[in-house]
DNA sequence: ATAATTATCGTCATATTGACAATAAATGGC
DNA sequence: GCCATTTATTGTCAATATGACGATAATTAT
């Protein structure tokens, strides 16, 4: 018995991997300088071909390990968007699926390297353009940021970018780099403490800062950093974004 | 010179279309049945293979079209998630990317058709296993659903259910057949008429129901439904989601 | 010790929500 | 035509959340 329908195309599918973390103040992300055409010297999001047998998160992990040099994957991985095939690729049609990581601070492959350089690079100088990103990749990380700022919106997602234990000034932290805002700290205070299933007290306080000790905590139970529990809101009603800063002091 | 890498797996790539729209007072999805193995004689979402030189969307566009028989595409479409390409199809690995239609009804291929049949299934139904679907297409239309029920809560996304021009009590029942909720039709008015930038009027009347006429209104121009407007949110702050209704009248 | 810094608690005006009363304007039955 | 019924729309009110900011507490820096 034949079931005769053409063959169907196959094309090489890609994952890239969006790493964003928040240091000195500021959001950054993961870029590698390429060595190899197309867009020999330009920056790139980390990111490689999907191998037979691998699954779409599996192989941005494996990816991530590779080209970053990271043991464990240090933070959250969501699947943020597929680009292509049309287009996208000099040399012919290539689909990608992107990626989007949210972690602390993480060290990698120091840039000098010979074999290949990873580094953090502020987002908003690469999304102002200085520097050069290959293929569509300044609009997957246009994408990427977006959706990063909404997470934060609704989801517990923002203690992604924390150690496992933190400050509630360490997490407004991370809400102000990323959304390019400064939050009231008693407001926040409040709205973070206030908040049922967000955080939870572990007791601890913070040692070694300025001014007075602040109490640690950690994610809830319920609020923990995986797939379940983020796809629905934690913060409800949400805390909502403030227009940006407009840019001076 | 040779830039020598090794040559990367290609896989096959599908588009899926998970079509949504509010008919009898239900939220329902728009079905095939498949006639040629594998899963033949189980139910589908309507999709097939990319072919070279397309782009997502307009692959999914074009499935939809071939496989439910529509002329344009009839509503709002967006890209889901993709899934894959490991584990998923029993013919090898395959990599989909699943779209999300929201449309007004529109008919379709007839059931009872020779060559394919398209219809219009209730969600509920069908996610609660009362017919077998092909491939991973439970975890994708539960996925869809999900995303369609949030994407109520911040954008327009609800008038893409309806007919260009409509009634609040028409945008209400949108709501309440995707939430399963029965909202207030008075808050639910003041809600939708007062959020800037969501509606506007058309000056005219509904005729011919039951009761006083209503006014009828279309989208706003800043809210058209469009990938532009909808990635950010119109309803700031959201219109909430009530806990559904547990199942009694 | 004192100043400076940061954390945390409180206060108050304002905006939004949820529950529900009341009125307006049509249809349907007689 | 008259009245009950239905649905639309406006409004009221208490509860809740937010934004702006005062005040106090508990550290480090000098």
């Amino acid at each position: 018995m034949n079931t005769s329908y053409p063959e169907p195309a196959r094309f090489p599918v890609t994952v890239d991997v969006v790493a964003l973390t928040v240091s000195a103040g500021a959001l950054q992300v993961l870029l590698i300088t390429r060595l190899i055409e197309p867009f020999k010297g330009s920056m790139a999001l980390p990111g490689g071909f999907v191998l037979p047998g691998e699954g779409l998160i599996e192989a941005a992990t494996r990816e991530l390990a590779e080209e970053a040099g990271v043991a464990e994957q240090p933070g959250y991985l969501e699947q943020l968007q597929s680009y292509g095939p049309k287009g996208r690729d000099p040399r012919g049609d290539v689909l990608t699926v992107a990626h989007l990581l949210l972690a602390p601070n993480f060290p990698v492959i120091a840039a000098g390297s010979d074999a290949a350089s990873a580094g953090w690079y502020p987002v908003k100088d690469v999304l102002a353009g200085e520097y050069s990103l290959a293929f569509d990749h300044a609009e997957i990380l246009s994408d990427a940021v977006e959706r990063a700022r909404s997470k934060l919106e609704y989801s517990p997602l923002g203690a992604a970018f924390c150690t496992p234990e933190f400050t509630i000034a360490q997490l407004r932290a991370v809400y102000d780099a990323v959304w390019d805002t400064k939050l009231d700290p008693r407001n926040f205070h409040r709205k973070a403490t206030g908040t049922p299933g967000f955080l939870e007290d572990t007791g601890k306080m913070s040692t070694g800062e300025a001014g007075r000790p602040a109490a640690l905590f950690r994610l809830a139970p319920q609020a923990h950093t995986t797939r379940a529990a983020c796809a629905h809101a934690v913060l409800n009603p949400p805390l909502m974004r403030p227009a940006a800063l407009t840019g001076q002091d």
